[in-house]
RNA sequence: GCGCCCGUAGCUCAACUGGAUAGAGCAAUUGCCUUCUAAGCAAUAGGUUUCAGGUUCGAGUCCUGACGGGCGUACCA
């Protein structure tokens, strides 16, 4: 049902309310039954108003119904259903005039503007550069720009962020190591440094590092030319992955930044001034139990090193202070601790909390070989997203990510992804569309049309619910930003390409009555349209043939 | 111990934020290619939604408590 419809129903029920001399209006809500046979919109309303107006559901359901005033060039009829349910039924040209209008809005349909004039960042995968992206950071990163994705169809102005850290304990091993290897390379002694990164990128590295003859030190003190080297090799390796994936990011944010602009020290001194900061055993802390924690936190250590957590208090101020009217962090579960405490930093320092949201995903659990497969960059003991690119392609690897809502596990079994083939549910949606084009083509061959395309023959129960499976294309795409859950678009995309299925199985197209033929064509056309604008959201090509 | 997420068909997961008969894919069984792409269609089978209470017209969904799994709970990021 798309919205206009709907503000017309909430309309004309909320004038019927009117008789009942009711203190609050209910909220009218109106949605479109799971099953067909009871019609195309409903509303529980009787039944909410059971209670306060101390009358059987069904006797109220029909006194509303009495005092609706409707269109009946919208509505065919309404009536009373089981405990109370108020059936709606659309007239029939209604639905060929919204059939007119997906085609009509072509590559537009679907957009609608309830974040419009809205500013949003949306900061994913930041995965700082110490290897190449793994199948864990992809759901991450398909998550982020696929959200991304369903906020621009709903109006926002969205910026994708990736935010790294490029100093630390962690860099400098990845430096050390590339040292040791570079020297390896060169055929010198060189000890490998304790819990250094052992995959084969670091040899590449050191590899190209010693083709270019320069004159580098050994002393282990000396790592940062490796590190340096190591960093630009990397990022150009996750820029690569990502644009693989159909990714673009609009800015990447370094963490030392907030450090040499002096926000670091500011949001301390802010927060100490408002007295919720304090000084113990060498360390600066957080007093996160006047947020209802149960212990103060740590948020400058005795070494004079910050945790994780200020740069994040600091870094969102810094996005607020940008001009958003929402950030959007997408994080996995291990990060879910920090996040109350990023929300009572800025809070307390008087920015607006509900400018901020999270969009946690559970785990990635691989399975290879039938088992669970415990990751880890350091020991080199991972799938690349490349290497699961080079395997099932991009289409697929973006499918799989967003298959399932975010917060449950994801079972990525790597032996079913890579044979994927015509078991893949993606396989499904492309081959629906693939078959439109194929058809369209073979038309365009056999038929021209001289008169008026009439829709109205499209009287067929395969075609009436083709016609009303898309017309939920911007309504699902809405909900789906609203919730950032993206498997719920693909959940719709799969009903659509089942419609068509069923609707090319029982209707033909080619060969029929030459009106119906043509408004079949038409049908195909903006069934394909949704299929192409559902498909462009997911980031997944829309083959012509397959 | 405490906090967050989860428990739905043999397996992997949906269920449009509390609605009507809980649905798909895979696996199983059975039909359908001289007609627009069989990467498909039609049909059969598979369920006490982990368990026990509660809230209300109505619960897979909300609340309480068990049981089971995952992730946190660091002067690691």
């Amino acid at each position: 049902m798309n919205s206009e419809m709907n503000d017309y129903l909430q309309q004309i029920i909320a004038e019927s309310l009117q008789q009942f001399d009711l203190e609050e209006l209910p909220d009218i809500q109106t949605e479109a039954p799971k099953v067909a046979s009871h019609g195309d919109a409903s509303t529980n309303v009787a039944m909410m108003l059971a209670k306060p107006l101390r009358n059987n559901p069904r006797a109220i359901a029909q006194q509303i119904i009495d005092g609706l005033n409707y269109d009946e060039k919208k509505i065919a009829s309404v009536e009373i259903a089981g405990p109370g349910f108020i059936n709606f039924r659309y007239a029939e040209d209604y639905l060929y005039d919204e059939l007119q209008t997906i085609l009509d809005s072509g590559e537009n349909f679907g957009k609608t503007d309830s974040y419009s004039g809205k500013k949003v960042l949306v900061e994913f995968v930041s995965a700082n550069p110490t290897g190449p992206l793994t199948v864990g950071h992809g759901r991450n990163a398909v998550l982020g720009d696929t959200v991304a994705r369903l906020l621009e169809w709903t109006g926002a102005e969205v910026d994708r962020e990736y935010y790294f850290n490029d100093a630390g304990r962690q860099m400098r091993v990845l430096g050390q190591s590339v040292q040791a290897r570079y020297f390896e390379e060169l055929g010198k002694e060189h000890d490998f440094p304790e819990g250094g990164y052992e995959g084969e990128y670091i040899r590449d590295i050191a590899a190209e590092l010693a083709s270019e003859n320069k004159d580098l030190s050994s002393d282990s003190e000396e790592w940062k030319p490796f590190k340096e080297k190591a960093e630009e090799a990397i990022f150009a390796d996750i820029s690569n992955t990502l644009e693989r994936m159909n990714i673009n990011m609009d800015s990447f944010f370094n963490e030392h930044s907030l450090y040499s602009d002096g926000s670091i020290d500011s949001t301390v001194e802010r927060l100490r001034e408002k007295g919720l900061v304090y000084d113990k055993d060498g360390a600066v802390w957080f007093k996160t139990t006047e947020f209802g924690k149960e212990q103060d936190t740590v948020l400058i250590k005795s070494t004079g090193e910050p945790t994780y957590r200020l740069p994040d208090i600091a870094y969102h101020m810094n996005k607020l202070d940008r001009g958003y009217d929402l950030c959007l962090d997408v994080f996995g579960a291990d990060h879910i601790a920090t996040y109350p405490d990023v929300l009572s930093g800025i809070s307390a320092l008087g920015y607006d909390t509900d400018k901020v949201d999270v969009v946690i995903y559970q785990f990635v659990t691989i399975v290879k070989d039938g088992q669970p497969f415990k990751m880890s960059t350091r020991k080199a003991n991972f799938v690349t997203l490349d290497e699961l690119m080079d395997e099932v392609g991009s289409d697929v690897t973006r499918f799989f990510f967003l298959m399932r809502s975010p917060n449950t596990h994801l079972e990525f079994d790597i032996a079913q992804a890579k044979e994927a083939g015509d078991k893949n549910p993606v396989f499904y949606l492309q081959y629906a569309y693939a078959r439109i084009a194929s058809v369209l083509r073979k038309t365009t061959e056999e038929y021209s049309f001289s008169e008026d395309v009439n829709l109205s023959l499209l009287k067929h129960d395969a075609e009436e619910t083709l016609i009303k499976t898309i017309l939920r294309f911007p309504e699902m795409i809405a909900n789906a930003a609203n919730a950032r859950e993206p498997h719920r678009l693909i959940n719709f995309m799969n009903d659509v390409a089942s419609a068509f299925t069923s609707f090319y199985h029982d209707c033909r197209i080619i060969g029929v009555d030459e009106s119906l033929a043509q408004a079949r064509i038409e049908l195909a056309k903006a069934t394909a349209q949704v299929l192409e604008n559902g498909l462009t959201i997911l980031g997944i090509t829309a083959p012509e043939e397959m």
